[in-house]
DNA sequence: AAAAATATTTGACATGGCGTCAATAATTGA
DNA sequence: TCAATTATTGACGCCATGTCAAATATTTTT
């Protein structure tokens, strides 16, 4: 058979980095095609569709930023780690310029529509993937130094406030743009979460 | 000068009505000029161009939902007003069938291209009115017969933290669409503004 | 080595959306 | 009554998505 005469990763690196820029219905393929010099038709043949590619892009996409998110969450106390997941949250959606927010909330968003139902899915992990490490992260903490009753109900509850705080930093970054004032937010629900110990 | 045939107000409910539940990329100017029985070129005529005729739609439900949360935040303890205005925000966006999300957070989202200017300055608008909403409602609190010292920071922080956590409310809720979630979520953040008071 | 099989590339095409424009129609005011 | 003004209407250009058949480049088979 016939080889491509492209690397599927260079187009899905090349894809999302438009897609992240300009909204998925904002980039058009003949966009994506000249960019990667590739034709058109390669990519419907190679991906089906633009919802799909986008998907493709998306995923590998999810999956490096896990794996950095799984660094950030490295060590030391636990406030040290979540002020990590906060600063690599908030660097991530501001990165480019201007800012490119978060592509996770951003696709979710655009997509959400009747037929949008592929990146849900893989939102959806995403989404449950943060929750687990952050979770693992407090009941780490917890099972160490740290004192219990510093926490209101279970550390899954608690992992999940973080992550829905996250997601709210990455609406509200677009509506007001202000860095300083995502990083007060962030600080102040790390205060929160860790009960009287930074007041 | 000749009467315009249709109601700027009815088409405008239409309007937002298609754009809340396919999205503003997915909805055509034919669906709702089908729907409000007029014809494209009197919305061009009317409104200029898709996105502006957006904007006045937004507008319209903006004020309207302002308002509801104004008559929602009435009276009672911090905490009963709070829990109002999470039931308030959750019920909003998880009203239709399928739940329509939240539509300033949608809209935001979507337009936050390279153009999107529009939307951007009026979304900003939204939150800060939700913000200073809060915050009024903080200091009330404080004032009357509420602690201080179960409040990390200033009350302005506070209510940020609070509408941060709505808008995560807003995503999480097109991924995992658990309501039983997101009202644990929202009672849980309560529960950590209002410090020790509720645990 | 030649031919068959198979997958990729390529360009043409159909469909539908946005936005513009000139022509037409319906009022109001002089 | 007629001019001025604004709304409506339909045709047009442009661009996007997605489909298809023809052409092309390999690998495998004979």
């Amino acid at each position: 058979m016939r080889p491509r005469e492209f690397d599927h990763d260079d187009v899905l690196r090349i894809a999302f980095d438009q897609f992240w820029r300009k909204g998925v219905r904002g980039t058009s393929l003949s966009d994506i095609a000249r960019d990667a010099g590739v034709q058109r038709g390669s990519l419907y043949n190679a991906f089906g569709s633009k919802e799909a590619l986008f998907l493709c892009a998306y995923e590998r996409y999810a999956s490096e930023y896990l794996g950095s998110v799984q660094k950030a969450l490295g060590s030391g106390t636990l406030r040290k780690r979540l002020t990590a997941f906060f600063d690599l949250t908030i660097k991530n959606f501001r990165s480019g310029s201007p800012p490119r927010g978060c592509p996770t909330t951003r696709g979710l968003m655009e997509l959400a529509s009747v037929e949008g139902e592929g990146l849900d899915e893989s939102a959806r992990k995403t989404f449950a993937d943060l929750v687990a490490r952050i979770t693992d992260l407090v009941q780490e903490a917890l099972s160490g130094g740290v004192k219990r009753g510093e926490f209101n109900g279970d550390p899954g509850t608690a992992a999940l406030h973080i992550v829905t705080v996250t997601r709210g930093l990455a609406v509200l970054e677009r509506a007001f743009g202000d860095e300083a004032q995502l990083r007060k937010i962030a600080r102040h629900t790390i205060d929160l979460v860790l009960g009287g110990a930074g007041r």
